[in-house]
DNA sequence: CTATAAACCTGCTGGC
DNA sequence: TGCCAGCAGGTTTATA
C-alpha cells in the first residue's frame, strides 16, 4: 500500500510518540507477519527503550537499545497508534508500551512483515539491499543506472536503484516529466533524465506534504487519511482527460503493474 | 540481462 | 441478485 511519502508520514508521527518509551510486550496474532533474526524472540524486546524511528525507502525502523524493529507494510499494512477504537479484523500484532500506549498492526493481505534484528545487523539490510534515497542521488550515479535496456518505469520501481518509489509516484513523475513508462532508459536524453529525477523528488515531496495518498487502506500515524489522492494528475485516471492537452488518459501494463499515461504528452518514439 | 508470470493473501468491483 | 474474472500503494522467485 504505502510508498515513501506514506511511510514517511507514519514515521514522523511515530517519532513524536515513541522516542523514550519502553516496550512492555509484543503480542503476535499472525506468526507469518513476524520474522525474527536467528536466536531472537519477542521476549527479547521486553524492557527495551525506543531510541529512534527512522525510514529507508519503504522500510520503517524502530530503533531500540539492542535491536531494530523493521516494518514493511507491503500492500495493505496499517499502523494504529492508540486508536479510539482498536481494530479487530485482520489484526496481526500489537506492541504494548510500559506507558500503556499500544501500536496495532492491521494487514488484510498478510504481506506486511515485522522483522526483529540485532542492532548492528540491520545496517547490512538497509544499506546493502536498498538503493539511495531519491534526494541523495547525484548525476553520475543516475546516468550510470540509466545505461540499461530496461524500461524507465521498471527502473524507477527497482528499490535497489532508487528507494521508495511505487506505482503511484512512478506514474506521476513520468507524466510530469513527459516520459512514456515503456521508454527504454538508454533512449532518454540528458534533459529527460534530469527532469525525471527532479519530478520524482517533487512528487514525493508533495506526497509527504499532503500526508500521503489514501486510495483505500492507507492511514497516517494519526489514524487519518492522507490528501495526496486529491492532487494526483494521472494515476487511476484512465479515460479521463489529460490536464495539459485534453487527450484521453490511457492505461497499459509495465512490469506487471498497471501504468497510466497520456498518449499525446508521453510519446514512445 | 530483460521481461513476464506466479506466489504470497484477502476483499472489492464491474460485467454478464 | 449472484457469480466470477480481474484488480489492488509490494517484493521475491521461477521460468522463457
Amino acid at each position: 500500500m504505502p510508498e515513501l511519502p506514506e511511510v514517511e508520514t507514519i514515521r514522523r508521527y511515530l517519532n513524536l510518540k515513541l522516542v523514550n518509551e519502553c516496550i512492555d510486550n509484543l503480542e503476535v496474532l499472525n506468526e507469518s507477519s513476524l520474522r525474527c533474526a536467528k536466536g531472537l524472540s519477542v521476549n527479547d524486546l521486553k524492557n527495551q527503550y525506543i531510541k529512534s524511528v527512522s525510514r529507508r525507502g519503504k522500510y520503517l525502523n524502530i530503533g531500540l537499545e539492542d535491536y531494530n524493529l523493521v516494518i514493511h507494510l507491503k500492500m495493505t499494512g496499517q499502523i494504529y497508534f492508540n486508536p479510539p477504537i482498536p481494530p479487530i479484523n485482520h489484526l496481526r500484532w500489537v506492541l504494548t508500551l510500559k506507558s500503556g500506549s499500544k501500536i496495532y498492526f492491521r494487514d488484510v493481505r498478510k504481506f506486511g512483515r515485522l522483522f526483529i534484528y540485532p542492532k548492528d545487523d540491520v545496517k547490512y539490510l538497509l544499506a546493502g539491499e536498498i538503493g539511495p534515497e531519491p534526494w541523495e542521488i547525484n548525476l553520475s550515479y543516475w546516468q550510470k543506472k540509466l545505461k540499461s535496456r530496461r524500461s524507465i518505469k521498471t527502473l524507477l520501481l527497482d528499490q535497489k536503484v532508487i528507494a521508495g518509489i511505487g506505482n503511484i509516484y512512478a506514474d506521476e513523475a513520468l507524466y510530469r516529466a513527459f516520459i512514456h513508462p515503456k521508454k527504454k532508459c538508454l533512449d532518454l536524453t540528458l534533459k529527460q533524465a534530469l527532469d525525471l529525477l527532479k519530478e520524482v523528488r517533487t512528487v514525493l515531496d508533495c506526497g509527504i506534504r499532503y500526508g500521503g495518498t489514501s486510495f483505500r487502506d492507507y492511514l497516517g500515524g494519526d489514524g487519518k487519511k492522507g490528501n495526496m489522492q486529491d492532487h494526483l494528475l494521472i494515476y487511476q485516471k484512465t479515460g479521463g482527460l489529460c490536464p495539459r492537452c485534453g487527450e484521453r488518459i490511457a492505461k497499459t501494463k509495465v512490469g506487471g503493474r498497471s501504468s497510466h499515461f497520456c498518449p499525446k504528452c508521453q510519446k514512445l518514439d
